[in-house]
DNA sequence: CCTCATTATCGTCATTTGTCTACGTTTTTT
DNA sequence: AAAAAACGTAGACAAATGACGATAATGAGG
């Protein structure tokens, strides 16, 4: 719970107090993943998010011939969900499974509605999360749209030079919307 | 304002009160633009968003080749802005320009805040438009990395028929990440 | 009605990226 | 330790897309 805390304060306007975040922490349930488990499939409907406090994920899915395209690559300190199933309560489209044994805080809708309501401080939190990831996703769009396979290695490894190391060449070829070959190909210069 | 009023009303569980209505349109300020005016310019920083009542917009940037890349594409009912540069008050990486004579509404970022506060049914819809903004990038980029650009377009076209009226090709082109040739080669078919 | 800018298309050629098969290495599992 | 799976690289070829110049069609503005 403890990188929970710092990773809250690093959100907010004003340090979060003991007493407030002794309420989050009771909304949060810890869990463990092994490597290759997933926390999602395609059908299911998720009900919650889940805070990685450790370990590593993916998100994926896969296409009508049969081919896995990565969506979203997870790690410390990154949340792993499907928000479009999550508000709308449809099957999701996607698999999210971890690439690495996980320890996880997983938080309930109810319970995220219920905080966001309750704690003002948790409230403050959400919509900043929500900012920064609209900004993101706004990136990756143009970068998407505007750059070679090459470009948006580039990019990509200057954002998050953590996540070389952390997953396989493959997946973030995927991730970028390249084949492996081509990212092996475009490295090699 | 009627417009706004019957746009909102769609994106809240209870029907807003002409009360609450009043108060909401007393945060917005009538715009009139002509057709290719610059609602934003590179450089700047923008302190509200606009919702276009009438007419055609689209944003995008130029990028170090010079070549400009359409991020956006805009109509009735849309929202334009930069949500990076209105909430980092950072400069604008991008242009707003009208396609078309535009009538709209502009809230700054004081009376947004001061409206999220203060009328609960403002905020309830704010975190509505963000939920579906959220779910539509990730359906815009899990489409960019793993269609190809028949594909994006037959999406494209599947999800926003009116825009195919609204906008040249080249435009929905350069929104789709491929050029006018390439676009206009791939339906021929 | 005329003019000029905008837009769409076409052909050719270059470049990028994908596909497939193979191979060697590393890592994981048994 | 042995076997199996996962991973990165390579080469040859195919397919998709970009670049460019030319031209025709369209539409807006005077």
């Amino acid at each position: 719970m403890k990188s929970l805390h710092a990773y809250l304060n690093r959100y907010v306007s004003a340090l979060i107090s003991e007493k407030d975040f002794e309420m989050i922490a009771g909304h949060f349930t810890p869990m463990e993943l092994k490597k290759k488990q997933y926390l999602l499939k395609e059908g299911q409907v998720i009900d919650f998010f889940a805070f990685i406090v450790k370990g590593a994920m993916r998100k994926y899915y896969i296409d009508d011939k049969g081919k896995e395209h990565v969506i979203n690559l997870y790690i410390e300190n990154w949340w792993a969900g499907d928000r479009e199933s999550f508000a709308l309560l449809t099957p999701s489209r996607y698999y999210i499974e971890t690439c690495e044994p996980c320890e996880i805080l997983v938080i309930t809708r109810e319970n995220k509605e219920k905080l966001c309501r309750e704690c003002p401080v948790f409230n403050e939190f959400i919509l900043k999360l929500d900012e920064k990831y609209s900004v993101a996703s706004q990136k990756r769009i143009a970068s998407s749209i505007s750059s070679s396979a090459r470009e948006r290695y580039d990019d990509f490894a200057a954002r998050y030079p953590e996540f070389l190391q952390r997953f396989p060449q493959h997946l973030i070829a995927s991730y970028l919307g390249i084949t492996k070959d081509t990212l092996s190909r475009v490295l090699k210069q």
